[in-house]
DNA sequence: GGGAAGTAGTTGTGTACGCAACTATATCAG
DNA sequence: CTGATATAGTTGCGTACACAACTACTTCCC
C-alpha cells in the first residue's frame, strides 16, 4: 500500500501530503499554546493582548481602526470589540473617536500599554526564535515565507462551495 | 534592506522572520476557517467532528481510547469528553467500556459515523488539496513535512499508519 | 494484603469567541 | 432633500473550549 507522492483527487492523502498538512496543524497548535503560556507566565499577558499591542504600536499615531485591527489579529469584529474592552479595562488601550467618520473609533495605545509591550517583547521574541525560527536556516525561512505568500491569496478566495461534487 | 536576515536575539523580527512566522498564523487561520465552513455547508459536519471520525476510523477495531484520541485531535481531555458526548448524541460514535482497564473507555465508530465519514471525505480531501496542497510541488511538500518534523518535539507519537487526513 | 501514588475520564466553572441582530452614521440615486 | 443601501461598531446569545477538582480504578512497593 505504498502511497504515491500525489494520489488522484479523491484518494486518500499520501504520507507526503499528510506530513505537510497535519504538520502545519500540529506545529501551529503547539506553538501558540507554548507562546501563550510563556507570555502569561512571564508578564501576565495573554498572547491575544500582546498581538493587539504589537499591531497598534506599529500603526501611525499608535492607533488603529477597529475593523483594521480585527483583520490584523485574525478576529471577528465582535471578538475584537470585547478584546479591546478587556484591554481598555486593564489600561492598555483607549477608545478614541474618529474625526472623519463618526461611526468609527480608534483603539489607541496608552503609555501603560506601550510600557507593557516593551516589557513583554523580548520575552516573546526570544520564545518565537527558540521554538520556531531558530529551527531553520535563512534559506528555509525565505522559502517558508514564499510558500505562505502563494497560499494566502488562494485561501482568501470566496470559499462558497469551492469544491463540492 | 533595513532589517538584516537574522537580527540579534532581542531585536525586532526581520521581514524574513516575520513573513515565515505570521504567514504560518494566517495560513492556519484561513485554512481552518475555510475547511470548516466547507464541510459544514456540504455535510453539516464540523471539522472537529470530521477530525475525530478520521482518527477513530483508522484505529484498530475502529475504536480509540479517549486520551489517545484527545492527543490525536489536539484537544484537552475535558474538551474531548464533551466532543464525544455531542457526537454520540448524533449517533456518530458510541462509548464502549474497556475490558482491560475499567477506568478507561473507547470511542467506537458506529455504522452511521462511518457512513457520514465516507460521505464527507471526498469533499474534505478536495478542499485540502485545492486550498493548500495543490499550491506546492512535491519537493516543496517534502520540504514542509521535513521542517515540521524538526519543529515538533519528540512527544509526537509517530503512528506510522498511513491515515488520510 | 494494604496503603500511597499514578492514571483515565468526567464534571463544575469560567472565558473567549462567532453569528446574527441591532444602532448609528455615511453614501449614493433620483 | 429624501429614501435606499452600505458600513463601523456593539450587544444578545449560544457554543466550544481549558483548567482544576473530582471519582474510580490501577499499579507500585513494603
Amino acid at each position: 500500500m505504498a502511497t504515491a507522492a500525489r494520489p488522484a483527487q479523491d484518494e486518500a492523502l499520501s504520507d507526503l501530503e499528510l506530513g505537510a498538512w497535519r504538520g502545519l496543524l500540529r506545529v501551529h497548535a503547539q506553538l501558540v499554546k507554548a507562546l501563550d503560556a510563556n507570555l502569561e507566565a512571564a508578564h501576565g499577558l495573554p498572547l491575544s493582548h500582546y498581538d493587539v499591542l504589537v499591531q497598534v504600536s506599529h500603526a501611525p499615531g499608535q492607533r488603529m481602526r477597529m475593523c483594521e485591527l480585527a483583520d490584523g489579529v485574525l478576529l471577528s469584529r465582535s471578538g475584537l470589540t470585547r478584546l479591546v474592552d478587556r484591554m481598555a479595562k486593564d489600561g492598555l488601550l483607549e477608545r478614541c473617536a474618529c474625526e472623519d467618520d463618526a461611526r468609527g473609533s480608534f483603539a489607541c495605545l496608552t503609555p501603560a500599554g506601550k510600557a507593557r509591550l516593551d516589557e513583554a517583547r523580548p520575552t516573546h521574541l526570544a520564545a518565537v526564535r527558540e521554538l520556531f525560527l531558530q529551527t531553520f536556516t535563512d534559506d528555509e525561512l525565505a522559502q517558508l515565507a514564499g510558500l505562505w505568500q502563494r497560499v494566502l491569496p488562494a485561501a482568501d478566495a470566496p470559499d462558497a462551495s469551492c469544491c463540492d461534487a
